[in-house]
DNA sequence: TTGTAAGCGTTATCAT
DNA sequence: ATGATAACGCTTACAA
């Protein structure tokens, strides 16, 4: 800038004061400063720009798992719409893991982002300190956190499972796989609650062994699905609270010499774009992934045009569930049983 | 730092000499400076060292777009990569709009990022102008650029579609569809050149009207799909040379009554999680993500690190053809629709 | 070993 | 309408 100002013989303050329209500057200088900028193809420099304004235009994101279909999807929103709005967006994935998000929401906060949107995991307590030491507006997403009173983006998730496991009781299925991921973040927790909520509605009662906690992962998935199928007494429904892990599901069916739905049936948390197109199609709840991502980044825009004040938001919003062909009713699979 | 400075009682400069151990500083000082950080929860701003460094310890990574499977892993990947470095990453999404692309670009430099990945889109003439005029290292990721002479990491991509196409040639295909993205980027025209020159090498005439041009979007291969199958001499075998259309030739094929392999065999370029896991199992050209991705880290983080002038260095990588059920031999197919 | 002071590229206050 | 100048929070000669 000092360059474009010696150019076009005006001060600098001039020079900002065009750029910015915060001060009419006659058409003679404008004209000169403005030959002067194309000529040195001179570029505001964002950084000493934030350091003086106090604000990066920047806000940062942090996942769990960007390959994550649910995630990459809401990720894919989020950006959208705050490229929409000139804003940069930091992201980060924390792999499921305490130290690294915390690590993550540090550095991001050192780069002084203007606010955050972030999937917790684990322990709420840290985020909760860091959150509060740090003066930026946070929006919380998929995950809710004890004690961290701010905007939230949420799934019913109870309710929705509710209704998949209701769902499956209907079709006839009595002893009904669970398969979940640690249950310290609300998602987990509520999803649970909605399968025991389900069975206790139907008079069923709960049988802890086809409960399986699984890390998130495919593997995970495999390996509780294995677990389950291996023994006598084998569910004739499983339901995967998590939508990679159900990817492991279907391998140990296959793997297994077992297939769905004829053996067995299978849906999970969260659609694919590719359920209804392959074999078996996938019955799912459905997230609302655009409203989410869509949501999340309107709650953040909203306090980043200034309206710090307002109480916090809570954004709870409803699954559905997609009933496609990977669930039969208990008769049909005692008849290819028999057959 | 200054409050650290009073607190401790020392000047700015200890603070910082201490912090960043750029010179010794006395038991005593350390001391009352390590409890004054502690007490007043002290934390670097990052921006106003970068505005003193001219480097930020970030880097601006742009894809077409991150719900591409293929771009969900390399970016995942990258991420991570650069995490472990610790240097953040801005994620930016170009829908494959050029002058989306400009704008993001421009907003990453202006940003002061330390380097630049970039999965370019459409006329490389503006990326060469930015990329030359910005002094940060660029590497391209998975698309050349005609005149912007950088690190490179792409696949081998004519040599993976001569492969698969010469695969369904061999099952005694003749009449194979080709659906592509638009051709101004080189995976594209690279992909398109591998189905030429099978073609060719076997003998066969290249029927132009079995060739496709989509917008990459499902909802291309979708109509793409559906032109050429309500042709009255319509292809036994169809090639999606991108990954979300693929979907929609799936769908298409399922919407007009036919069945793959049954009636037409499918394969495609850019592999699934799932794909061995739904019917059909399609036939797949799967690249190398992880290796991608990290390469393209490297080769970044190696200049970061003050390699700068090294000459370009172009890595190309290979493909693997992954053979599964969605391609049936061209008897097979004569028999089921005689049946 | 420690402190003083200049400077990174902006914006904003206050004279002129 | 324009310009001089301080300030944002840091790093780094250079001086003490």
């Amino acid at each position: 800038m000092l360059h474009v100002a010696e150019a076009a013989r005006v001060s600098v303050a001039t020079v900002s004061a065009l750029i910015n329209g915060t001060a009419t500057v006659s058409p003679e200088l404008s004209q000169r400063i403005e030959q002067a900028i194309r000529d040195i193809g001179y570029k505001r420099n964002a950084i000493a720009r934030s350091l003086k304004m106090g604000t990066t235009r920047t806000i940062g994101l942090t996942v769990p798992h960007i390959t994550n279909p649910f995630f990459t999807d809401v990720v894919s929103v989020i950006q959208q719409a705050f490229d929409r709005a000139g804003y940069a967006v930091m992201l980060c994935c924390t792999d499921e893991d305490l130290n690294t998000q915390d690590d993550q929401i540090r550095l991001l906060l050192d780069r002084m982002v203007d606010g955050l949107i972030v999937a917790r995991v684990g322990d709420g307590a840290i985020l909760k300190r860091i959150v509060d030491d740090a003066n930026v507006p946070v929006v919380l997403l998929d995950r809710i956190c004890e004690g961290v009173d701010t905007d939230t983006v949420v799934l019913d998730n109870q309710r929705a499972v509710f209704d998949a496991i209701t769902y499956l009781i209907n079709l006839g299925h009595r002893r009904i796989g669970y398969i979940t991921g640690t249950s310290d973040i609300s998602p987990m927790h509520d999803r649970m609650a909605g399968y025991r909520e389900a069975l206790h509605a139907a008079g069923l009662p709960i049988a802890e062994e086809l409960i399986r906690f699984g890390n998130f992962h495919e593997i995970d998935g495999y390996n509780a699905t294995m677990q389950m199928l291996s023994s006598h007494d084998r569910p004739s429904a499983i339901f995967s609270a998590n939508n990679p892990m159900v990817i492991g599901t279907m391998k140990a069916i296959r793997d297994i010499g077992l297939s769905c739905p004829e053996d067995i049936s299978v849906a999970c948390f969260d659609d694919f774009p590719w359920s209804d197109v392959f074999q078996p199609q996938l019955t799912t709840v459905a997230q609302p992934v655009q409203a989410i991502g869509e949501q999340a980044a309107n709650l953040l825009l909203d306090r980043l045009a200034g309206n710090r004040d307002a109480p916090p938001r809570k954004l709870l919003l409803k699954g559905r569930l997609m009933i496609r062909n990977s669930c039969r009713p208990l008769g049909a699979i005692a008849q290819s049983v028999s057959a």
